[in-house]
DNA sequence: GCAATAGTTAAGTAGTTGCTTCAGTGTTTA
DNA sequence: TAAACACTGAAGCAACTACTTAACTATTGC
């Protein structure tokens, strides 16, 4: 579910926006309302709802409307999803780093 | 220079895209020359250059030229800086929800 | 019940993106 | 030196994005 690529992309293209990241900027400190998070933004409360969709799309914020407002939250299992790409792909490039390191290190010593 | 923001802007906005993702993923496992990333990825090698040239104004490669081959790897400190951002947010969260729970436990107990 | 509040939905639009093709520039190799 | 190779850059174009405004629905407080 969470390594699904389609979801992948969706999380990757949401975190692509200033806008957006600053929402989620905005979650990681607790909970908001549509209209909380579109406060500190330049943009109509419509913008705002678009950009949620989005994130809520992607998965990496969930919402929950009571009554007329809507609560939206971080979904940090989502976000561990994308930090876990980049993760995985650096640890494998700094991996090969080290492997070459031993290998020069060997060599030399075989002079 | 990590943090630059607008930096942070291009890295995210590089990673979004699933082809990049793929250059990326090729990288991680090695250097590799234009020709060598464009093989696997149904498109013209003018649009690889593309995709590469937004990767390299990111960050998240490097890349130089030899004679006629243009070699490219990644930049790991780029990607950690991507990472980064994503893992503080989570933790905000995290520890958000830990703080609360200790709350709810408390207030419990003073029944 | 009426007005204010909180959000939603649809339609339209300017700007951006992700390609394409084509016509180059250097660099090797036979 | 000619041909093949590895890219590079520009122009063009269709699809997508990030907004806008305006009209709407549902809830709450007086």
């Amino acid at each position: 579910m969470l390594h699904d690529p389609a979801q992948l992309d969706l999380m990757f293209q949401a975190l692509a926006d200033p806008a957006r990241r600053q929402m989620v900027d905005r979650l990681s400190r607790g909970p908001a309302s549509v209209s909380q998070l579109a406060e500190p933004l330049a943009m109509s409360l419509s913008a705002v709802v678009q950009h949620l969709n989005l994130l809520e799309a992607s998965g990496l914020v969930r919402t929950q409307k009571l009554g007329r407002v809507r609560t939206c939250q971080i979904e940090p299992t989502a976000l561990r999803a994308a930090e876990h790409w980049i993760n995985e792909r650096r640890l494998a490039w700094e991996r090969r780093l080290d492997r070459l390191g031993e290998f020069l290190a060997e060599t030399r010593d075989e002079t």
